[in-house]
DNA sequence: TCGATATTGTTTGTACGCAAATGGATTTTG
DNA sequence: CAAAATCCATTTGCGTACAAACAATATCGA
């Protein structure tokens, strides 16, 4: 291995790298604000608030999981009250998830804190960039 | 729940879930280049690469990763013969990690895809975007 | 020196996250 | 219409990721 090749790759300075403890951090912030769910489980819940209603998979697609992880996800939400399920009658395999009334009241306390989050994740930069980073983030999917 | 504190909040435009989907963009280009190995074995196989020698713990602090963590990454490192074992004679709790000669062969291997997965995970940027883009990731650690 | 404290590696338990396979229901298409 | 293709939810298997607890070893401070 030649010395420029070495130079050539520090891995401290790789995007997956940088990006894998740019999250890291955010959880632990998300965390340190909310106890009760996670920040997956947050996801699902506000875009199931969002939608009112939908079934399990699409729930899955609208919030990037696949089919294995919402599953998952969706049952710990159940089980902790916060999504009610009914059968389709339009469609015998699909699975109607609705936010339970608990569901509702968890999103009206959530919104002030997940704006906290947002803010100490975003902390170190200042404002002007903050709403770049977000641009080049978007730009990124 | 007023109108003002619906639009107040859309999941989709917030730090912490366009963090999650870059992340998952990254990791699916990563698992196209590279198939012997994760994202995290990566970073764990390249840093000691670069530390020619640590103890399991330390590992894992330099790649971000806690005990636990790094012990599963290390074992499956181990198991497809990339780490070599030894102990340490000044401390009975260590265990002194390095790479094989197969590991080494890999590294050289992967920096050049290592650099192709960078490449084509900014490529929605202009190189004066990615540049920033970098920087204002690092500040966010 | 010796007792408190810290560190190393390990285990257990919980929670994502994806690939691949399955069985049942629905839609498409020939 | 019937076969093929698609979609739904589920399961299994593997790989991160972290919290909490543990025993063994090192180190520090009184």
């Amino acid at each position: 291995m030649t010395n420029s090749a070495k130079k050539d790759y520090v891995l401290d300075t790789q995007v997956g790298f940088l990006m894998r403890r740019a999250n890291q951090r955010h959880q632990a912030l998300f965390s340190d604000h909310i106890d009760d769910i996670t920040p997956t489980q947050f996801a699902a819940l506000f875009k199931l608030c969002e939608l009112r209603e939908t079934s399990q998979n699409a729930l899955g697609r609208a919030t990037a999981m696949d089919a294995a992880t919402i599953k998952g996800v969706v049952d710990r939400l159940r089980r902790k009250g916060y999504i009610h399920n009914a059968a389709d009658p339009n469609d015998q395999r699909r699975i109607l998830l609705r936010p339970t009334a608990t569901a509702w009241e968890l999103y009206e306390t959530l919104i002030p804190k997940a704006h906290q989050i947002t803010k100490a994740t975003l902390a170190p930069l200042s404002k002007g960039e903050q709403t770049i980073f977000l641009t080049l983030l978007s730009k990124l999917i």
